[in-house]
Order: C-alpha cells, then structure tokens, then sequence
DNA sequence: CGCACTAGTTATAAAACTAGTGCGGTGCTTTATT
C-alpha cells in the first residue's frame, strides 16, 4: 500500500510533515532510527502509520503512566482498539488478563520497569514484533544515570542478536544525548532523523534580581500587565504553591503543579490550563510532557534549570502555533548553589558507596544497608544497578562522572545567563545549532525586548485587583 | 548552600536581634497491614 494513501486513509491529512515520511520509510525498512523533532511535529505518526503496514506488534516505552494513557484514549478516538498499556494503573486482575492476551494487541505501551521486569520480558519473547518504540529517549540520559536505572538496563534486552528494529523518538538532543541513545539501545547503524530545533517565534530574555522577593515583585507586575497563557517553573514544590496563592491573590487564575499532587489532581490542573480555564501554571520541572496546547505565550523560569536541554524543552512548549511568544529566565547568582545542593543531595559519595558495599556483602538486606549507610531510596537503586555492572572502584568512578557531567551542564546554563552576546546563538551552540532565520525579537542581547504585542488591553487589566500583592497578603495574614 | 521560619533573648515594653532548625526535583513499581 502506498503511504500517502495509508496517510490519507487511516490518519485524514493529506501530506506529511517535514522528516515524518522518511523516518517511516526507515522503519518498514526494518533500519535502526533515530528521531528529534520539535515537539507538536507529529512523532506519534512516525509509529501509528507504520504499524499497520507491518506484521506483529508494536512495543512503545513511554516514561510517564499518565502518558501512556493519553496515547492510549488517542488511538481509541481513531477507532483502534487493539491498544493496552500495562502499568500500575491495572488491578491485578486486569494486568494478569492483560499479560495473557498480549498477542491480540496491536499497540502495546509500558514504562521501563515494566518491560525490564523477567516475566514481562518472557512473554514479549513469545510476541511477534513488528519494531520498539522510545518514546520521549532522550529520558535515558536525563534519568537514567542517576533517578530511573531500568533505562539503562534496556541495554541488555536490545543486545540480543535478532531483535526488532528501534525507533527512538525525542524533542531534544544534542550529540552527548543521541549517543547515550544509541549506546543504551544499542542500536545498530541507526539513521539519525533530526529537524532543527530553533523555534524562531520564540524570544529570550534573561533578567538579573536580586533575590526572591524582587523576583515576586517582578512576576506579580509581569502578569498584571501581560498575557497568558503562561507557565512559572520554579524550584520546588511548595514555591510552586506558594506563588500560585499569591497569584491567584491579584485575580488571575492559576493553579500550581507539581510532583507532590495526586494524579487525579494533576489531570484535572492539566486539563484546565489545555482548556484555557487557567491562565498560568506555578510548576516545578513535573510539568510538561504529554501537554497539547499550542497557544502559550510565556514561559518565566523563576530560577535556573539544571541543563540546557531542560531549559529547550521547558522553553519549547511555548508557541507552537507559530506565533509569538516569550521566554523569560530570572537569574541571581546565588540560585547556583542551591541548583547543585538539589542534584547532589541524592548522590551518594564515596564513604557511603563504600559502607553500602561492606553491609550488602557481611549478608545485610538491601533495605537495611540502605538505610545504615545514610541512603535515599534512588541512591541505594542505582548503586544496587551499578554495582551490577562494576567493582567498588568502578562504582565510585562512575559516581563522579555523573557529577562531572552535571557540573558541566550547569556551567553551560551559567555561559547562558551570563552571555554578552545572542542567547538564542548560545543557547543553540550547545546542540550544535546555528539560528534559522533572523528576527526582529530575537533576545534580549540582541534588541531591547518589546512586550507591547503582549499587553492586556485596559479592560482585562481591571480584572484584575487594584491593590497590589502585598498588601493583600497583608490583609490575609492579620 | 541559602532560605524561611521559630524560639529564645534582651530588658522592662514592644520589637528587634540571634541562634538553631528544617527543608529542598524528576516516577516507576509493589508487599503486607490497617
């Protein structure tokens, strides 16, 4: 079958996006394939078409439940019923007869413990599979090494000598991330698909406050004057909280977000905000995959992000409608600091890894060991995962590699904040990009930034209160 | 590390200092008990 017609026929568009056509011309050719496009370019095409024009199922690794089941509804809306996705979600029930009737399943979706888990494993064996799918890859270098291990292990299963080919599909990778893919996938002489990642609509802004409290000043005013839709990322929970009430305190209607949240609540905050009933979002780093809307007009990060491909992607999900919109980084110099004490926080350092080995080895159980030698659960996961693979000075050496790596990743956000030239050029030099086209908004090294297509029209500024916000926190509090 | 917050001190009344303390992101899974 020819694949505009399948395009046309099973999907109603008429033409492909930029990159789509070959990638699935890859895939049916049974190729290895490495996808990075921007996000909202239509990366679930690139799986959905060809499945249909090859035999066996189609495994998709997706890194967040909640993702799963969005991709899930989605298929369903096209009439496709062959789909499942086995996580936590299932009773027990329903995921044993779920297991049991895996080879009626067109579409198959697990996170990566779930697939790494053996029995799982076991019964994929037995699957004809028509090609795996990493939804989201580049979360094999950003959680891998340090939070989610069992992307790492992926290794293994991809290592066998007759596998189904791979399609990895992210929204942002630069060389160091496309390697580590391609290393933990263990793909094989795989086509790298990349499409630009400048998204020229987008213009940068990076302002130097002094401390929080200028910071809320800053904020309060911005969105009493500007427009949403818009999303704060802050640094952690109850900040996001916190900022969300004094927001809300001046009219406007915003609801925070943030990993401490239950599901059911996210969904709904999510929901709203897609829906337009919220105006802005007060998140932490929680919020952002699995988010369709394309008309957010401003991103304000409150303080730094650990990585520039964490920024990209925070940034990116603002104008995919392809008009205007801002992104807006508020820096002090002591936010540094606190970045790394955060990341560091679950390392475990050289004494630790050392005593942790010594009790594991003298025949204490993994809970206790962990909890002896002073470890969070993450950092008694991952050396449980690393110790696996290395000796006890290999353990150690791969520790610092990982702070090493972060501590660069940082002194790249650091050249960002502190660049006296183009931040889009320097931002993008880290991915190895050059600017697309020139604009006239383009950063604020580059232009004095000009807001006014951004304003609130008199009208919607009387919504809001007249008194500012701290007087009626003020009010509030006495 | 830096910050917000609390309790105690000062010194004679209320508020202003100080020292001590707690807290800080990302998510999958799942066992046995209430």
């Amino acid at each position: 079958m020819n694949l505009q017609q399948v395009l046309h026929e099973k999907f109603g568009y008429s033409s492909f996006r930029p990159g789509q056509e070959d990638v699935i011309r890859h895939i049916l050719g049974g190729r290895d394939t490495a996808a990075i496009f921007p996000t909202g370019m239509g990366k679930s095409l690139c799986y959905q078409l060809p499945a249909y024009l090859m035999k066996g199922a189609v495994i998709i690794v997706s890194p967040l439940v909640a993702l799963m089941e969005d991709q899930v509804a989605n298929l369903r809306k096209t009439k496709e019923k062959r789909v499942v996705a086995i996580n936590s979600f299932l009773s027990r029930q329903e995921k044993d007869l779920a297991l049991s009737t895996l080879h009626s399943y067109k579409f198959i979706f697990l996170s990566p413990e779930m697939l790494m888990q053996p029995h799982v494993q076991q019964l994929i064996e037995q699957l004809e599979i028509a090609f795996y799918v990493i939804d989201e890859a580049h979360c094999i270098s950003e959680w891998g090494f340090d939070f989610r291990p069992d992307y790492l292990r992926m290794k293994d299963l991809f290592s066998t000598e007759h596998r189904a080919p791979i399609l990895a599909l992210t929204a942002t990778a630069n060389d160091q991330v496309i390697s580590d893919i391609a290393s933990y996938l263990n793909l094989r002489n795989p086509h790298i698909e990349r499409q630009p990642i400048d998204r020229p609509a987008i213009s940068y802004r990076v302002l130097h406050l002094e401390n929080q409290l200028a910071k809320t000043d800053w904020i309060v005013d911005r969105l009493a004057t500007t427009r949403g839709p818009g999303i704060i990322y802050v640094a952690s929970r109850k900040r996001a909280d916190e900022l969300a009430a004094i927001i809300r305190e001046n009219g406007i209607r915003t609801a925070s977000y943030h990993g401490g949240k239950e599901q059911d609540e996210r969904s709904i905050i999510q929901e709203q905000f897609v829906q337009g009933e919220l105006e802005w979002i007060c998140a932490t780093n929680a919020f952002g995959m699995g988010i369709h809307k394309n008309d957010i007009r401003q991103i304000i990060h409150e303080h730094l992000p650990a990585t520039p491909s964490a920024y990209i992607q925070e940034v990116g999900r603002a104008g995919r409608d392809g008009k205007k919109a801002a992104a807006i980084l508020l820096y002090s110099e002591r936010d540094i600091e606190k970045l790394k004490f955060i990341i560091y926080e679950d390392l475990p350092d050289e004494q630790q890894i050392r005593y942790y080995h010594t009790l594991l080895q003298t025949g204490e159980s993994v809970k206790t060991a962990a909890e002896q030698a002073g470890l969070s659960e993450v950092a008694a996961r991952l050396l449980d995962y690393y110790f696996e693979q290395f000796d006890e000075r290999h353990v150690i050496q791969q520790m610092q590699n990982i702070i090493e790596v972060k501590e660069r990743q940082i002194r790249e956000m650091q050249k960002y904040v502190k660049s006296e030239g183009c931040l889009r050029k320097q931002l993008l030099s880290y991915f190895g990009e050059k600017p697309v086209v020139s604009t006239d908004d383009c950063c604020s090294q580059c232009a004095v930034p000009d807001d006014s297509w951004l304003m609130k029209t008199k009208i919607e500024e009387n919504h809001s209160s007249e008194l500012n916000w701290k007087e009626r926190l003020h009010q509030l509090l006495g």
